[in-house]
DNA sequence: TGTACATCAGTGAACGCGCGTTCACTGATGTAC
DNA sequence: TGTACATCAGTGAACGCGCGTTCACTGATGTAC
């Protein structure tokens, strides 16, 4: 980590605003937001440090952007999820599946990058509408295409939809952080698994009822660890 | 906060540990996790930072055991919200109430406290079950009990139980920690509350199924916010 | 095509800051006899 | 009840650290004529 990743041609960088970005990407995957530090992207750029100050106002500015960064990963990983499934005829069914893909894919993706999971969530200082990237990915497009199929067909009662979406966010954050926390830790994987399915379940249930779905959890599940 | 919180008798303080855990709880209620400073936290009870070596093994001992004040108030304020309510004659209208009042509590101490209460889910360093405390706190048997109560009387499945209580603080977690990154800051109070009240009528129903207390939240539901 | 010059994007030394931690110390306390 | 002494709980100066940020600067680039 000592040589910097992207040698550079000249004396001008030529893109030394997405280099620092990178870096503090890089930091934040290692240490979280406390290991994005301006002096430490500079270094792994290859730059003074004064550099960073012609691309980005100060410390905080680098930060936001690597935040920004972090929630574009975090919202790819949903994705991706999505898009790794095998899609379903019924489409309440593929949007059931989906629902639960979304899920999957945001746990998953705190799982394997805690550091970039908690760059992404780190409070946002003074800063408005930083979820608002969030809320305009396409994997949080996906989630309320989702919620309005499942709505659509009666699964959500029409005066029961506002706010469907904070019902489902909600329960897989606080797994994810609580996870992350080592809320679980003493347990072998198996009971954590049957945590998160327990998880998801009751959402799913709580959101459609349990006559729509039933255990349609346990088996379009994939296991978020390897055993 | 210039002069000393506690004025010491003498050369010696008499109980200098828990002066400097209290001074440390209020700095981090002001400033989470971050500015529980040992230096910081000496100044504060008037006394050299090096007094605070015959005390705690060193600053990460500090903060572990402010982490520790901090469960035991979130703790407490669930507790607080449970016995501020009327208590129910029906075993199973009372566990509901406990059931949601825990939650309230939970958020209510998250919003009130946010620099404790991230101290409270501060990741922990290298310690395990620092979520002990927090297990082996009344307000985690009040949610053991409830649960159990409800599964007692049917509405919780034999087979579901297990993990039952991970799928209620999950949400509740997860809705305090978005409602602290100003997910929906741009929201007026009303539907803030209307989103907090649909995720707690999410987990209810999804933990007991919806006939078993329809609508129960709407009517036992406290504000979070005054208007 | 060449030249003058403004602008852009870097440099490197230096600043002050507050931190955690160490060290040798000293004042207060408690206990054995 | 008094004295010697070990132990405990504090002091204060000092250390090194890495940080964010500033300053005056310089090399490279682009544009007008």
């Amino acid at each position: 980590m000592t040589a910097p990743s992207t040698p550079r041609s000249g004396y001008h960088h030529g893109d030394l605003r997405n280099a620092l970005v990178k870096a503090g990407v890089a930091l934040a995957a290692q240490g979280g937001p406390q290991a994005v530090v301006l002096r430490a992207a500079a270094r792994e750029v290859g730059v003074s440090a004064t550099a960073a100050y012609r691309h980005f106002e100060d410390r905080d500015d680098l930060l936001h952007a690597v935040k920004l960064a972090a929630l574009g990963r975090l919202a790819g990983a949903m994705e991706q999820e999505v898009l790794a499934g095998k899609q379903r005829r019924d489409p309440v069914e593929e949007a059931v599946r989906r629902f639960r893909a979304l899920g999957t894919g945001y746990l998953r993706f705190a799982l394997a990058e805690p550091g970039l999971f908690r760059m992404a969530c780190r409070e946002t200082s003074g800063q408005t509408g930083d979820f608002a990237l969030m809320a305009g990915s396409r994997a949080f497009a996906m989630l309320i295409e989702v919620v309005d199929t499942l709505a659509g067909h009666g699964l959500i009662e029409a005066g029961r939809r506002p706010f469907s979406e904070m019902a489902a966010w909600a329960p897989v954050h606080g797994l994810a952080n609580l996870l992350l926390d080592g809320v679980l830790d003493g347990l072998p994987t198996q009971q954590r698994q049957a945590a998160v399915d327990r998880v998801i379940e009751v959402t799913v249930e709580g959101l459609c009822g349990t006559g729509a779905a039933p255990d349609a959890g346990r088996r379009w599940t994939r296991r978020l660890w390897s055993r």
